[in-house]
DNA sequence: CTTGAAAAGAACTGCCT
DNA sequence: AGGCAGTTCTTTTCAAG
């Protein structure tokens, strides 16, 4: 399943997280490859799945949505509620970005994108809360986040 | 701080989202602009930071980080030990991917990649617990994400 | 904003080491 | 595997309306 790369590969997928654009030949140029190598490697490593697309990145706060939050959800009637159900009522709102399924003190973790703190009231009482099986709710508002280099793990001993 | 769009800027948002790799012509032709003015608006979009950059996504699986784990973390002695040293430790771990400033019970939050369950104990164990500050700990681990559309909240009403 | 065109650059292909 | 040279296609960029 898992893909064998050699250090080539990875320094070119560490240039692509750095930048999506980045031509095969300026990729090529980083890593010590001529353009057709370049382009063969990039081509292998989205054909294998490694890579997976290329997003644009956008800044939340310009679009006018201010407030990040993270939700911890516990299920309350465990068996009774359909996880699958309340996946997608999750979904249908639009404010929340990301639901993941997890192991721990909490049953999902959601990313909620709000204009400001009312907003997220809101979302927060009149959506997600009224959900069916919703049971203790935690939630963080993000501060501040600092801005990693991505996919370092990549290169962990 | 926050830009004036329209909708032609939001479907042009849109459609960098699904793919970052679309040319100006591609993105005209989605929105129903030419290709010079589709140009254009990008560009701008750019220039006002609202559009960060593009990024490749890579599958974690596939490069053998097949657990990824959330972590809430409280500091101890919350006057004692500086948030930006606790920040610069944890920024010196390859496998903390992110690192949030949160508010609520928790005073951070880290997303953390590692190859296997084992490897993420011997993280946790030698790398996290035993750095300055760090009170109680929260583990999340990651079963399943929603693949969501992104930036939906971008046509919340 | 559009069309049209020129210039530049990127993607892709064979062939060779 | 990688490099070189070449072709083709796309993209950018600049006119002019």
């Amino acid at each position: 399943m898992s893909a064998e790369l050699d250090d080539t590969d990875r320094a070119i997928l560490r240039a692509l997280l750095g930048d999506g654009r980045l031509s095969a030949k300026a990729v090529g140029a980083r890593v010590g490859l001529s353009q057709p190598a370049a382009w063969r490697r990039i081509r292998r490593l989205q054909e294998e799945g490694v890579i997976r697309g290329r997003r644009a990145r956008l800044d939340p706060a310009k679009l006018g949505f201010g407030v990040t939050v993270f939700l911890g959800v516990k299920l309350a009637g465990k068996g009774r509620a359909s996880p699958a159900d309340f996946e997608r009522a999750l979904i249908a709102i639009p404010e929340v970005q990301v639901v993941q399924h997890v192991l721990g003190p909490y049953d999902y973790r959601l990313r909620v994108a709000a204009r400001d703190l009312s907003d997220f009231e809101r979302i927060l009482r009149r959506r997600i809360m009224t959900l069916p099986g919703v049971g203790e709710v935690e939630s963080n508002v993000l501060l501040n986040a600092e801005p990693l280099p991505p996919a370092r793990y990549l290169f962990a001993q």
